[in-house]
DNA sequence: CTGAAAGCGCTTACAG
DNA sequence: CTGAAAGCGCTTACAG
């Protein structure tokens, strides 16, 4: 079983490989809606697509990647692929891209720049198009040698200071302050905040958006923060819960995903009764949202307008390889009100 | 800023292209813990390395793939990496691949057989090194093109009849019958089971292992199982749990994942008392099962298990290409037992 | 133990 | 409009 080869095609259809390597870069052409470039008779083109359907031609990307340096591959590098946040990011970015012709690479850094480091040597030994990153805390090293390298990026999710880059990003800060005026507006006042101290701007920003919104109630005194790590969250926000639930706390932030199924688990486990005791706001997206009692309020971001909006982006790096690309595309939050926050009871 | 290649490691340390090759190809095989196979004296071989270092020499993929027709790159395609089961999987892959020097490309076949072609043909246009799949329905021929193209293949989650391949899949009709047995042993009897009708192995052998349970336990009379298809399965499953109510059915097993959620958010919906009114067993992992309340008894699988086995199945396969391997590694499921199938209250 | 050279399957200036 | 030929960066028999 010989791989069949453009010279097969050649033979066959009795013209030289020129012609059909143009004839099959004019199919891709008219594919994606582009002019054509080679101009071959209708009736030589008739001939090759003949002899390219009867032998069942498909090119070998491996030598044409080499040839022209293009590969139609681009790689996705998340902290997490198993994240349901980033496997709905994932999955849109793959029906996005395939549809363009493009295949995807993932890869999970884990929120290790040594990882990500890794992953981005692979990465660029495959000559990859493009890479769609949503980096982890100091990996703008990394980051720089890949566009150094000449490889057209978008950041996602999280940013970056000082990168020449495409980004794109929801606007966190205000995400935050969403959670906190909408607690504020349901009569809670002594708001806490669990978030993980990881370096991302992301949670820094929702974060951030909390300590401003709280001033601007004139709560700054409520101001309540605690942080943990990965691996250490279970036990850390237990903890914080139960010393909360001590000092009447009658709100909670969860600021992500994770945070807000180990929150929710502690709650639950502990029998703290929402909103009556404990007000929550959750983020992002996940199933145990309205399966809880009561249902939970949680500020989320479009997952599919971040995969769009990051493949397309991508998509016009490539296409204009000289021109400098440094934009910024910002998201917006969107609450989802459950009865996690509703009006506080005055007992 | 010009690609340094291996002509310009080979001026900078003295010596031959093929001097350089050999030694890339030895530290390759050390690495891998692999016997040398040319012996260059260490002498030469370390001034190579110092010419690689110093260069930042890094090889070019491409071309040695389109030289040996190995591209160290393996396809997974799964019905949708967005669902927690496959995103799991696919991380615990990753893991592994990434370990052994492996890079992993992702699509998702949203259970359509053209689509799966069409991933399909994308990866052998991409001259991967083996494939590990998820069949949808009526995938044996589309599988069977990527035996036929001499690519290493592993099947897990679903069988598919008469492919010579490899396959990891879990004891389904063990999972349908510990679903029955379990909830005989509490004192259930009228157990209905809701399912999708999508000609899915793993479907359809744990409702054959329903089937045989209910038999075993001579209640064959209460045999009752509703199927369901995508995009309709929220109005089908709450009509159908609505009728088990009225019918006076006892429990209920929801055979995956998706029709989980769908069936814990109708019950919770329609206030059906679990277990008094409706006793439930799920599939499978969610973060939602232990935040339900109550929490809800489910069989799971080890996704990595699955995925470590199926990836190790697919490099012995990689490594002995002549052989023929026709193996089948089958994975035991387990119960996790929650307050969902507490023992029958006897009114 | 090391080198000169052929060739993997394409693409693309260059001629005609 | 079409063809002959160079070359992308490797690997690997073959010689020595």
């Amino acid at each position: 079983m010989k791989r069949i080869t453009i010279r097969d095609v050649a033979k066959e259809a009795g013209v030289s490989v020129t012609t059909v390597s143009f004839v099959m870069s004019n199919k891709k052409c008219e594919e994606a809606g582009l002019d054509k470039k080679y101009c071959i008779v209708e009736e030589t083109a008739d001939r090759v697509l003949q002899a390219v359907n009867k032998l069942g031609y498909r090119p070998n990307l491996a030598a044409s990647s080499l040839r022209n340096g293009r590969r139609n591959t681009i790689g996705v590098i998340t902290s997490d692929i198993a994240n349901h946040f980033f496997s709905d990011i994932a999955r849109s970015i793959e029906n996005v891209a395939y549809d363009s012709g493009y295949t995807v690479l993932f890869a999970s850094s884990d929120e290790s720049e040594s990882k990500m480091e890794s992953i981005v040597d692979t990465f660029l030994d495959n000559s990859l198009d493009g890479m769609i990153i949503a980096p982890c805390k100091g990996g703008g090293a990394v980051v720089r040698k890949v566009i150094d390298a000449g490889i057209p990026t978008v950041l996602f999710d999280r940013d970056l200071p000082g990168l020449s880059c495409g980004r794109v990003l929801l606007d966190n800060v205000k995400a935050g302050e969403m959670a906190v005026d909408l607690l504020y507006d349901a009569g809670y006042r002594k708001i806490a905040m669990i978030n993980y101290s990881l370096g991302i701007s992301s949670m820094d920003d929702r974060e951030k958006g909390y300590r401003e919104a709280m001033r601007r109630h004139s709560l700054s005194g409520e101001i309540d923060v605690c942080t943990t790590v990965y691996g250490q969250a279970e036990q850390d926000i237990r903890d914080y819960i139960i010393d909360c639930v001590r000092r009447k706390v009658d709100a909670i932030l969860f600021p992500t995903n994770t945070i807000s199924v180990i929150g929710l688990e502690v709650l639950h486990d502990l029998n703290i009764e929402v909103p009556d005791v404990m007000a929550v706001v959750c983020f992002d997206k996940n199933d145990c949202y309205d399966l809880y009692s009561p249902r939970i309020t949680r500020i989320t971001q479009s997952t599919e307008d971040m995969a769009v909006e990051s493949f397309n982006m991508l998509r016009k790096i490539i296409e204009r390889p000289d021109e400098k690309y440094d934009h910024t595309v910002v998201l917006q939050p969107e609450v989802i009100l459950r009865e996690s926050t509703s009006t506080k009871k005055t007992i």
